[in-house]
DNA sequence: TTAACAATTGAACAACTATTCATGTGTTAG
DNA sequence: CTAACACATGAATAGTTGTTCAATTGTTAA
C-alpha cells in the first residue's frame, strides 16, 4: 500500500488532508468536547448519561455532539427517547484511542526547564 | 441494553491529563500551525524557510512558533542570525507523525491536491 | 388526549484567537 | 561605528467559539 521504504519523513499530506486533519484536531482541542469523545469510545452512550457523567448541561453536550457528528467523529443512534452516541467507525475510535495512549505517555510531569 | 464488546477501552486519563491533551490538540487544530509543525518534523528548519515554504508572513509564523514552543511541541535553536525549529523531542515527533499517518489512512473522499 | 421525559435548537453574549502592521531586539557583514 | 538581515514582540482588530438560557421537537407512559 505504501512506499517500500519509509523514513521519518514529513507526511506527504495534500492541502485538503491537512485541513481535514486540522479540523479533527480542533474538534478535540476543547476539553469538554474531548471528554465527550472519550466517554463515547467505549460504546454507545446516551446524551443524558454523558451530561451527568461529565457534569455538563444537556444543552451544552448536545451542542458539542452536533459538532462532533458533523466532523464524522461520532455517530448518533436513536433508541426510544434517548439518543446514543458512539465513535463514527472503528477507524476513528482506534485513531483517537491511539492518540490518547501515546500522548498519555508523552505528557510532561511539571518539568520546569 | 448494550452488548459488551472486548475493545480497547478509553485510557483513564486524569483531569489534568485531559486538559493537557486538549491543549495539544488545540495547538494543532489550526491549519497554519499544523502545517508549521509538519514542516518541522523532518528536522530543524529556519523561521524564514518555514514562512517562505508555507507562504505565510514571518511575523505570523513567529507568533505561532511561540505558542508551539510554549506547548512543548517545538523547540528552538539559535544558529547565527537564524533560529531553527524542530520537534521538542522524539516522542512528540513520533506521536505527531503517527497521528498524521493514521488520519491519512482514515481520510475519506478526495480533494484537489 | 395530556403530561413528563430526552434531546435539539436558536439567540445572545463573553471570551478567545488568528492575522496584520509597526516597532524592537539580536546578530553578522562591511 | 552603521547597515542589513532574521526573528520576535506589542497592539489593534476582525472573526471565531464555548457557554447559558429559553423555547421547541420528538418519544413514551397514563
Amino acid at each position: 500500500m505504501n512506499a517500500p521504504h519509509e523514513e521519518t519523513n514529513t507526511a506527504p499530506l495534500s492541502p485538503g488532508q491537512t485541513a481535514e486533519l486540522a479540523d479533527m484536531f480542533r474538534l478535540m482541542g476543547d476539553a469538554s468536547r474531548l471528554r465527550i469523545v472519550l466517554a463515547c469510545l467505549d460504546g454507545p452512550v446516551a446524551v443524558g448519561d454523558i451530561a451527568a457523567r461529565l457534569g455538563l448541561s444537556p444543552s451544552l453536550v448536545s451542542h458539542h455532539l452536533r459538532l462532533l457528528r458533523a466532523g464524522r467523529i461520532l455517530k448518533a443512534t436513536r433508541e426510544g427517547k434517548q439518543v446514543f452516541y458512539a465513535a463514527a467507525d472503528a477507524h476513528i475510535s482506534r485513531v483517537v484511542a491511539d492518540m490518547v495512549a501515546h500522548v498519555g505517555e508523552t505528557l510532561r510531569d511539571g518539568e520546569i526547564p
